[in-house]
DNA sequence: CTGTTAGCGCATTCAG
DNA sequence: CTGAATGCGCTAACAG
């Protein structure tokens, strides 16, 4: 890359001293009308736009943020990503990324990393193990994704409504018999609270529930679809999509083509695998798109920290 | 963020000039080895490091690179950044996502963008569409993956080679009737190169082709399969996994089960639901080690743009 | 070998 | 309303 301009050459160009070139880049008032709009005008004429290093060692904010993803390939996260990163450009921001893995001890070093760096801010995909002492440095620069944790902002799906949903359209189609394929409660979220709504709805309409909690990924909902299925079963309810496809894969091997499937997930695949599959979008575009925002006003401190729950849709 | 040490203080608190600091930082010679581990014992004590604003100021190298995927939830390129990450971290380098999302126009508004930024280096997976004078400007400081141009350095992979495989595989399992489903030559690599690999075999070995090129998405595979089913067809040849997805769909379905199935991809998901398909791995892992790499070594200028081919792999 | 000096491009006083 | 001067943290060129 050749010699750029700089602020200095604007001013030389259009005649005006460097500190009303910075003035007008910054949409600072105290120009006139006139000289502003000269500016301006040389400014677009060159393509001009300052120095990002500059500006960072003047002001203290490098405009850039951090998201930390669990994995790269998780469809869930992709989701919330990809409305977040627009949202980040449209604010001047750049977005690093970086991948936990699901180890807390990756996380500690990437945070530490990100801390030399001076980044101003994080959005962290949380999960099991993410414990608010490890934040609460960042307390006021961090949105948790997924999990929530005290005096950390966070932004999190709304597990219960997400069951009770699938549960009641479940119910209303007449299913009496619904078992659940979820994931162990050290989980507190995809875990715990989906399973406990699961319970409760079944405590209130006096059905009699049966449950796995094998894990998330879908070899362990092929193993263990069976222990749920009994004679009378007629609709089976996955905590998550990848668990739906694990068990998908039993059932079809096993001919039984007569359950009605339901998951929270929404991701395109389980959806043109089973288009009869009844899902529950838990809001993953909104939540990124509204991570990225809180973080931003948090940075700019026009917002303290705060837990946000996005809506689950049905689809 | 409170107010961070300079090199300033270094020096200050291990009595010796700033400049002396800075070498030892930058693992200069012409420091005295006493000299070097006082500063460096300060330097770690206080945790300290350097402005990375302030560097690239003076230097002109942010140190900033920037990966601009086609899709983020694309199976094949999350292996491929995967292992580029760690790379460019190891050598300092802050990886920034952007997503193309197979437009062109996506494409040049963010090279416009970084160009702006003034990014150290780009990684861009390619697809039909990107022409080499879109990228002629980055020429010395862009990686293309899986794709290649005139003039700039690319890493691809060996769709002949994948084919190949696992044709010479098929055959040597007995298998002569052998069907492809694959995508449309305007996409030169995984349309064009693997279904021209799959052509040139049969001639070869005198094998009847039949071959049909819906699209790369898991509903063209659906939907196109039956045309190229016929009585005697004993395995399938997809070009990619998605392809595979969608024709294994359709088979279920169908509840035809007697066919081999064989796809280049080696994605975590088909090799789940279908253990016994017989797949090539593409190598999206070292390609992406290889294009940080590379990338790397020609903003060092450490090496001029090189096309290079990754090897594929029998799983 | 080491300290001093002078900018890099910008935002921010401070005078006009 | 506007321009000149100052310094952010760092590296490079220059003296000791």
């Amino acid at each position: 890359m050749q010699n750029r301009l700089t602020i200095k050459d604007i001013a030389r160009l259009s005649g005006v001293g460097k500190s009303t070139v910075s003035r007008v880049l910054n949409n600072e008032s105290g120009v006139s009308q006139h000289t502003r709009e000269r500016v301006e005008a040389v400014v677009n004429q060159h393509g001009f736009s300052p120095s990002r290093s500059a500006r960072a060692m003047r002001g203290q904010s490098d405009k850039v943020v951090a998201i930390i993803v669990s994995r790269l390939d998780s469809r869930s996260e992709n989701l919330a990503v990809q409305t977040m990163l627009p949202a980040f450009y449209a604010q001047g921001y750049d977005p690093i990324m970086m991948e936990s893995q699901f180890s807390t001890e990756r996380v500690e070093e990437h945070l530490q990393m990100l801390s030399r760096r001076n980044v101003d801010g994080i959005v962290l995909f949380g999960f099991t193990g993410v414990t608010q002492e490890l934040l609460a440095v960042w307390q006021s620069s961090l949105v948790l994704l997924a999990r929530d944790a005290n005096g950390i902002s966070s932004v999190c799906y709304d597990d219960e409504g997400a069951i009770r949903i699938l549960m009641e359209n479940l119910y209303a189609r007449g299913h009496r018999y619904i078992s659940f394929l979820g994931v162990p409660h050290c989980d507190i979220t995809t875990g715990k609270r989906r399973h406990d709504a699961y319970l409760a709805f079944c405590q209130q309409h006096h059905l009699e529930p049966r449950s796995v909690l094998p894990g998330l990924g879908m070899k362990q909902g092929y193993e263990h679809v069976a222990q749920v299925l009994s004679p009378n079963t007629t609709a089976l309810l996955c905590a998550t999509d990848s668990l739906a496809l694990g068990a998908s894969k039993y059932l079809q091997e096993q001919r039984i083509d007569n359950l009605q499937l339901a998951s929270v997930g929404n991701t395109p695949l389980i959806t043109f695998l089973h288009p009869e599959i009844i899902t529950v979008d838990p809001g993953y575009a909104q939540a990124g798109r509204q991570a990225a925002a809180q973080l931003i006003d948090q940075i700019n401190d026009r917002a303290s920290p705060r837990q946000i729950v996005v809506p689950a849709r049905l689809v």
